[in-house]
DNA sequence: TATGATCGACCTACTAGTAGGAAGGCACAG
DNA sequence: CTGTGCCTTCCTACTAGTAGGTCGATCATA
């Protein structure tokens, strides 16, 4: 039993997810929810501010999401490995084929500026998570890391979202596992 | 002294790059090369066709430029090194802050047919050029590939495409530079 | 005199957003 | 218990502006 807003959030992030900020309009959510656009304008005066608020939303079910692994895992290799399991599941039933941070991260030159300021936060979430892991995979000689644990931490958020952008132009599912997976295994210890 | 469909592709495809296939119109180009909408009609049809024909002279442009690469530097790291540096380039001085089909792979599933094969590809040839250069380096010792070429290139495209990604959310082209030359350090034998 | 390039004028469909009102729920005064 | 007023939600109907695209005329040049 969800709200008419959280229903409209819903459809627009499903709508972004598929082709950005500028490839759905309110017409698109009327039609799919069946209310009319007024409504939707009653509910979200803007589209910036729908946007907005639906960017704030993901960034927080995003954080409450990984801060629920690090209490579910106790190993930070195991938190890692279930963060890109999500992702993993996501990409191949189709369920949710791509980060909405990272789509609306293209767009940022002609994002409103509510908008992207909104983008940021969720990659500086996202990037502090990572960092605080590895460098306490790190410390439990899990990990090897080359360079600092921020700087590892970009290495996998870019691997994570230009896996992303792969496995969408071969449209191939498998693609994006095959690329994570070889990716964390350069920083596992046990290799070489 | 280019002609005019030229220009029309020039323009186009910095629009592109700015904001994706949906965030430009033919009067978005008409106002930047003072030319009516009705004579890019002449040139290209319809919108399709146009981003069409600018994703092959893309992509034809990039199989030059890394045809070029091979045979200006005989090693396989510095053909490595200088399709890095030119994107390094790019960004840092925004001349070309993205890639025209990274930007488009996001949007695949919203793209016309004819432009979503060209993108498709755009990414084949680059994965292949990556895993030619990568083999190569390997073979002479140069490079350790923990994964088959063409998997290592697969990472090394998506590590690219993610840190463009990356560098516009933080709006920090530096930020691009450390992804990628921590990307490539991995690759490089003498590390470790 | 044919050809390619450009133009003004126009079309239909769609964009985000607004105005104003109808229906329902809820609180409180009598 | 009833009436009144308010608030929220949703509606129809509308706006100004933009989207991609068409048509026929004009103009230069070869």
């Amino acid at each position: 039993m969800s709200s008419t807003a959280d229903k409209i959030l819903d459809v627009a992030q499903s709508l972004i997810v598929a082709g950005g900020y500028n490839a759905f309009s309110y017409a698109d959510i009327s039609d799919a929810i069946g209310i009319r656009k007024a409504s939707i304008h009653h509910h979200f005066p803007t589209k910036a501010e729908l946007v907005a608020v639906l960017v704030d939303r993901y960034r927080q079910q995003a954080e409450l999401g990984l801060k629920a692994l690090q209490e579910q895992f106790a190993s930070p290799a195991d938190q890692l490995q279930s963060y890109l399991n999500f992702w993993q599941t996501c990409i191949r039933d189709a369920s949710l084929p791509f980060c909405v941070c990272a789509m609306l991260a293209g767009e940022m030159p002609m994002l409103p500026a509510e908008v992207a300021s909104r983008v940021q936060a969720y990659f500086h979430m996202l990037a502090r998570w990572l960092a605080a892991v590895l460098q306490a995979g790190a410390e439990q000689r899990l990990f090897r890391l080359d360079e600092r644990p921020e700087d590892e931490a970009q290495m996998l958020m870019a691997s994570v979202h230009g896996a992303m952008l792969s496995a969408r132009a071969f449209n191939d599912p498998d693609l994006f596992v095959t690329i994570v997976n070889a990716q964390i295994a350069k920083l596992l210890v046990e290799d070489r």
